[in-house]
DNA sequence: AATACGGGGTC
DNA sequence: GACCCAGTATT
């Protein structure tokens, strides 16, 4: 345990944040509580910088939780797309739904109410409270735990019990009554920008002589990283078929699992023929084509390669199902990253 | 307690 | 190319 009382760390990160904070971010003017649970929801497991202009988009589009509640699912998941875990999205459309029917379209405002809603654990319902409601609440993202392992010298294996229970309550101790909205911006902040996860620039951090990881020379090797396993690799077919109006059929896939929700190319199941997939799921009579250059595209946990098969489209048999359509190149709804470049790639051969 | 879930930034 | 990021849900 530090031995620095909790209020000193406060006060310290506060006259940091003052100068060195970050204060223009988009979610923060104006901040409401739509707002801030929707950048949250975005900033899961992903970088300011990359959300910044999702997050711009999303809201010129869905300017409230009335509107994002009314949406179409496909426009919700089509300003989502390239951005990752899709399931962020539609617990996200889910959770505005929710609350126009259960809480009169009314944010709650509360921990324990706010992690009833679908995609809101204990630290995104803590940054709500925190930053949107001015209550207060501790939060636990990577950057505060990363901050509070070094703080306490925490040696514990990231990603254990005793580790998330030691952080929580430390990050307990650590959170002040007074600028809940600030502290909670701050520590954010000094683990973005200061207590890097390599290289901490101790030097310039407000809270160097309070630290125990930087007293013990350990700031470099706190908190420890995960072992890994190695990527299994995996391959598979998708069908590249256009129309005589140069459009290509999409797929929206199964809403769990990769790329849950969003449309793609169709996928071949292993096992089957290109024809007997096409004409036994897809509905159409088709002649080979070309096998179009592979794509490969590494997931957190496991490789990809993409084999885009072409096909000479004869004739539609029938009806295809509502998760199958037509789609011109104008009005692509979002894909993901690799199968856009397929298209992009091949759009000249293609006559897309 | 461990794993699934994306894409991009960084060094 | 390895590692990580404003984590949560599921098993």
């Amino acid at each position: 345990m530090n031995d620095a009382p909790p209020d000193h760390i406060a006060e310290a990160l506060l006259a940091w944040f003052d100068v060195h904070g970050r204060h223009d971010l988009p979610w923060q003017h104006p901040r409401s509580a739509y707002r801030v649970w929707v950048a949250e929801i975005m900033l899961q497991q992903t970088q300011v910088a990359t959300v910044v202009d999702y997050f711009n988009a999303f809201m010129s589009r869905f300017q409230n939780i009335h509107a994002l509640a009314a949406a179409d699912s496909d426009a919700v998941m089509a300003h989502w797309a390239g951005l990752g875990y899709y399931a962020r999205a539609r617990n996200l459309h889910a959770a505005a739904k929710a609350v126009v029917a259960d809480h009169d379209g009314r944010m709650p405002d509360t921990v324990e109410a706010l992690m009833t809603l679908p995609g809101i654990g204990r630290s995104t319902a803590g940054a709500i409270v925190a930053q949107a409601f001015e209550r207060w609440a501790p939060i636990l993202d990577g950057n505060a735990k990363r901050v509070i392992a070094r703080l306490a010298a925490i040696q514990a294996t990231p990603g254990t019990a005793a580790y998330e229970k030691s952080l929580w309550r430390l990050a307990e101790q650590y959170t002040p009554h007074e600028r809940i909205t600030d502290y909670t911006q701050a520590i954010m902040d000094l683990g973005a920008t200061l207590c890097t996860r390599r290289n901490p620039r101790c030097d310039s951090c407000p809270l160097a002589s309070a630290c125990l990881a930087r007293r013990q020379g350990l700031q470099a090797r706190i908190p420890a990283p995960r072992k890994r396993k190695a990527r299994p690799q995996r391959e598979t077919v998708v069908i590249v078929v256009s129309d005589d109006r140069g459009r290509v059929l999409l797929e929206k896939r199964p809403p769990a699992g990769i790329w849950g929700g969003l449309w793609s190319l169709p996928e071949k199941p292993a096992g089957q023929s290109v024809e007997a997939f096409c004409r036994e799921y897809l509905g159409i009579a088709v002649a080979p084509g070309a096998r179009l250059a592979s794509v490969a595209h590494a997931f957190t946990h496991f490789e990809l390669l993409i084999h885009p098969q072409q096909v000479q489209l004869i004739d539609t048999v029938r009806i295809m199902e509502s998760s199958l359509q037509w789609y011109a190149r104008d009005d692509w709804p979002g894909l993901p990253a690799p199968i856009r470049r397929v298209l992009d790639t091949h759009q000249q051969v293609l006559a897309l």
